[in-house]
DNA sequence: CATGGTGCCATCACGGCGTTATGGTCCTCT
DNA sequence: AGAGGACCATAACGCCGTGATGGCACCATG
């Protein structure tokens, strides 16, 4: 078969398709013969250009935290740093919803059964975390959460947000979430009042 | 090939033999051929017993959510409802990282890719949250946490227990857990300190 | 301009996967 | 004893990831 065009980029071509075929069908669709033949080449294509079908999916978890990182890096700073908190959650929580398949597999098949990231990959996906680090910082020196160590407190603010995408994604969390409350916001709200509380207490680190 | 046995109860070897493989080489072991040769049968038996892999593997969830019941079922009841409480989530994550590949396959399985729990299933599931609930309502009686919605408590409770869990089987929670301090118990503490607080405030249900 | 080398991809083959159709065996119930 | 059905072994189909092989286009070098 003759190529599709002379589009020089055939990495960058195949990585937006598997970004659409993620999007659509799921993880089960990401194979390279689907891949390549949308592409319109062969499966060849995915081993000179990757290595693989594990560096192919590496490589698409790598963009997703990029891109993550980006929306949250798009919340703007205010004067109000727990209200930025807030939005830097629901920016968060809104990537997650946009993109269901591909958080599913940036924190699914990071996990034990496939692959893992390298030390540089981990790096992108953690400078989305430092954001969050700073945003308790500021909070912190703004006196509206207690003083202690920001990445400690950040950490466990993500982890409450991750437990509850990871649920909500699962649909489990229709079975325990509150419609007409909801679930995230008590949750933040109540994880931020006990940071507030018993200076010197157990939490911040 | 003979019948290894007259043992009558295939099935039930067909899922204590998926339970080894899971447990000791991950999810990506769980085949129907790799089962079947370790079984000392023919893949047919799969779809005489189960109908398939997919309802192979949600037995194998089921299973995992009645042990996981079990296990925080054996939590002993005290006069201290926070202790309990403490108790039951230490037992809850002791279950995953115990069971690792389960944990993962309980919970990502269930997501969008693969299959859905019935409706019964669910409730299996549910009731290790009801002891939640039960344990959240104790509290409640004794004072110990502001008298709201127990449900949305327990909620809030498992959602971050499970979102510490998730990330303490990736491995990601390297980068942002205190190894000092640990992260789980300061976050638990925070988020009962923040249902102390404030009453009539928001989180409380 | 000729030539050699190199990067890239098409083709094909291999083993493994889930699933299905088919046929045989044994157990049970009448 | 005979009929019926549950159960499983075998073989096949179409997928999958991956590796070997070969051809093609391009480019630097003489």
């Amino acid at each position: 078969m003759a190529r599709v065009s002379d589009e020089p980029d055939l990495r960058r071509r195949l990585l937006d398709v598997a970004a659409d075929v993620l999007a659509e069908e799921g993880p089960s669709a990401l194979t390279a013969r689907r891949l390549t033949r949308e592409a319109g080449t062969s499966t060849m294509a995915v081993y000179t250009h990757f290595g693989g079908m594990p560096a192919l999916v590496r490589a698409i978890v790598a963009d997703g935290f990029a891109r993550l990182h980006a929306r949250v890096d798009a919340v703007p700073v205010t004067d109000d740093p727990v209200a930025d908190l807030a939005a830097m959650a629901a920016a968060y929580r809104a990537h997650a919803l946009a993109h269901p398949h591909l958080y599913a597999v940036m924190f699914g098949a990071t996990t034990l059964g496939s692959f893992r990231l390298s030390h540089e990959e981990q790096q992108v996906g953690m400078a989305a975390f430092d954001q969050l680090v700073d945003g308790v910082r500021r909070a912190m020196d703004a006196g509206v959460v207690r003083r202690g160590d920001p990445a400690s407190v950040a950490g466990q603010l993500w982890t409450a947000l991750h437990g509850y995408t990871m649920l909500e994604q699962s649909g489990l969390h229709r079975v325990v979430d509150d419609p007409e409350t909801g679930l995230l916001q008590p949750l933040m709200a109540n994880l931020v009042a006990g940071l507030l509380v018993d200076p010197g207490g157990p939490g911040a680190g």
